[in-house]
DNA sequence: CAAATAAAAGTGAACGTTCATTCTTTTTTA
DNA sequence: TAAAAAAGAATGAACGTTCACTTTTATTTG
């Protein structure tokens, strides 16, 4: 008997496939058909891997969600104070945002409009905790300024998102100075 | 022989309708014939108004960008101190976020994703030139940091975004304390 | 100033296309 | 060789846009 034989490697084309082509055109305008082609699937496959359209998307949301805060959190532990742990975990992000730019569009898309399901997007959510803990390590310490922790991620870390976007339309070109600069404006906004 | 008479109520009834569906469904889940329905007009209208269904949503995106940055510099003069006129312009995109927050997620939207064509985005910037003007005033004073544009406007402007969305989300409830904290958040990442 | 006229504004139905999904058949695998 | 995996063709629904027609409006004419 033939047992469940599904390749990983098929299923993260489907996923890489997914994500360059909504970058490039959006969710409604990135037919299944295109992305079994840059798969090399057929269009009857997808449906193997995901129930539908909408459950390949959101799967595809989390999974590239997921892999953002792993890297996020990768050098960072709880042992490190709250100023070196900030800017490990703040320049992590930088290098996922600005190396895995693809990656990082993707996720910037779909937070900005309605393309996934609310379930996915609480989903999402879950893994930023070791952030949150930092934070209010911070705020028992005196370091960190007592606001809630979506002003802090709004000025601290979003800005990076918009950077993105800027580096991926070519207005800016991003080097180690400048990253530097990002992260100073980004610790003055919420230091005490 | 009868003159042009297209009723600019009708012309205006379609924009707002394109807003608040696209908004809840996103650009290619919304038909035409839904934006018709909601304008109390045939589809066909629509053509009599805009070229196609990309012509609606760039010009719809052109003249809610110019909406914003006008209520952005309504107050904002020239005389005013760095200070001064940031604050007031940083308070005045505040307010229209939070009160015009269906225009502005409609920009978020447009902003992040792939559903404008690059002229129109293009178009879209133009109109925040006095901003830039009184940027360029500052580090000449050397009130404001010697950065550049995008990473001034990625911290002090953009975070603006992101609370938008979690305001709207029912996250988190504005009141003016909240705003002022953010103010302050903004003024500290880019002032020198 | 009506009545007549001409042109624009507006419409609902229809067209051709595209798309997500399913059905049927073929290939692969254990 | 039997069952899962994969494929490609088929299907039905939905969409943007156009078409043929009606209504409205403003100008011209008697």
């Amino acid at each position: 008997m033939a047992q469940l034989q599904k390749s990983i490697a098929k299923r993260n084309a489907l996923i890489r496939a997914t994500i360059a082509l909504v970058n490039n055109n959006g969710f409604h305008a990135t037919p299944m058909s295109k992305i079994a082609k840059m798969a090399n699937v057929s269009p009857a496959t997808i449906y193997l891997y995901f129930e539908n359209k909408q459950d390949l998307v959101n799967k595809t949301y989390i999974e590239v969600k997921a892999n953002y805060t792993e890297y996020a959190f990768a050098e960072y532990n709880e042992h490190m104070s709250v100023e070196e742990g900030f800017e490990n975990i703040w320049k992590r992000i930088a290098d996922f945002k600005l190396k895995e730019s693809e990656n990082a569009m993707f996720l910037s898309q779909c937070d900005n409009s309605p393309i996934i399901d609310e379930p996915s997007l609480q989903e999402g959510i879950k893994h930023l905790q070791p952030l949150l803990d930092l934070w209010e390590r911070g705020k028992k310490e005196g370091i960190i300024k007592p606001i809630s922790d979506y002003l802090l991620y709004a000025y601290a870390i979003n800005p990076l998102s918009f950077l993105m976007i800027a580096q991926k339309r070519g207005i800016i070109k991003f080097n180690s100075d400048q990253i530097e600069e990002a992260y100073q404006a980004a610790w003055s906004s919420i230091r005490n």
